[in-house]
DNA sequence: GTGCGCCAAATTGTCAACAATTTGGTCAAC
DNA sequence: GTTGACCAAATTGTTGACAATTTGGCGCAC
């Protein structure tokens, strides 16, 4: 659903992929980016990939030197556990306006991602789980109506996507994540905006110490 | 302080100088971006005013249509309120991490601030305050020490430069804000998150009441 | 007079060539 | 053997020309 008569130019198409390598991890942190070599591989002229690049540098994800290229920006344990601490915040305000704001269509898709949810723990089944967790964050911000902070939070997502698969896989997790969330979902769905940051608070808290403890142990046993 | 021989492209520059036009007001709000006229006026190529134009779209200054050229992007009153909001997100966490991570020398500064704001009130020297205002927010970011906050927090203000000034304007706005930051101040320097937290939240609050409030004045008086 | 198609001007998008800078290696001097 | 100057290759930065698209106006039919 990208390539139909929709006016659309080379470059923004260019950035999407380049991103998406980037967050996927095709490309590697610290990796060179060679303009000469992009604009090959993804069959556009220099130009391009030049302004591709200045967009991912300004999102973050891209570190450009003047006259030196540019590269795959590293996120460092340190960084990565300040993305969560950030995102923690505005995540919180989320679930709030969420309460105060959300629609009934919203509640009712909220309960049945909880449900979805539940049947992924007890089907043992993580990559739905994963799936149903998106999901919910992601109504969870739509029923806020908050652009902005939609805004920064898909760009911090997009900085910790690497690094929160080895959180969801932690054992245990799951479990504990799902009564973290079904209480953020009462919380919301009785419209009780005290209750849905303190849910919301209590759950990120709880990824941001697991997450803390990941990048604690990679440092550990990676090298 | 910025043509010396460090190593900065052309790029760059025009793309600070654009950002700085449009934040200070000089480019009004959905005016036409011309890239041939920008290419002109800053004595540039159309390349790099492309990539200026590519960048500030990503920051959210301006908005690009493909084949249709780019505008100065219009905050509504309503994104206005959003931003605003989120920045409160934002600043309340800052100030609890400043709080708890602070070192001395900053809490020195902070004392500094302080009185030199208390000064200004006296005084009534409004853009003195708002400078004190801007040092001490900018002294608390220093000592939470989190770049991706700050990094988020200098875009959220770039898009509310243009209305705040008619918040501190209000009358006995530095008052009343002026009880706010102390409170701000004693609690960071009393190394008391939790205080802080409340502090910074207060005052943003107060900060948020009252620009709906110049929003609504403005709908009301403007037109 | 109103609506419609068409053309020209303005503007953005794409491209390739050229200039400037950095990087890595080689060779000579010490 | 090490240092330093210098050169060549690789890469980024800049420029101008050309192609594609949108926009606004003009004339024509009705």
């Amino acid at each position: 659903m990208s390539d139909s008569r929709r006016p659309s130019t080379a470059d923004a198409d260019v950035t999407a992929r380049l991103r998406e390598a980037i967050t996927r991890g095709q490309l590697s942190p610290n990796e060179r980016l060679i303009e000469a070599d992009l604009a090959e591989h993804f069959a556009v002229n220099r130009a391009s990939i030049r302004m591709a690049l200045a967009m991912l540098d300004q999102d973050g994800l891209v570190v450009r030197l003047p006259n030196r290229g540019a590269r795959v920006r590293a996120v460092s344990d340190e960084e990565a556990i300040e993305i969560a601490e950030t995102r923690l915040a505005i995540e919180v305000m989320v679930a709030r306006q969420a309460a105060l704001r959300g629609d009934d269509a919203g509640r009712t898709r909220l309960r049945a991602i909880e449900k979805d949810m539940r049947r992924a723990v007890t089907e043992n089944d993580a990559a739905h789980y994963s799936q149903c967790n998106a999901a919910l964050h992601r109504e969870l911000q739509r029923m806020a109506g908050n652009a902005t902070a939609n805004r920064i939070l898909s760009t911090l997502k997009s900085h910790l996507v690497r690094l929160q698969y080895r959180v969801i896989l932690l054992p245990g997790r799951p479990r504990k994540s799902l009564a973290e969330h079904r209480a953020i979902v009462a919380a919301v769905c009785a419209g009780d905006g005290d209750a849905a940051e303190r849910a919301m608070r209590e759950h990120m808290i709880s990824f941001t110490r697991l997450l803390k403890q990941a990048i604690g142990a990679a440092r550990l046993g990676g090298f």
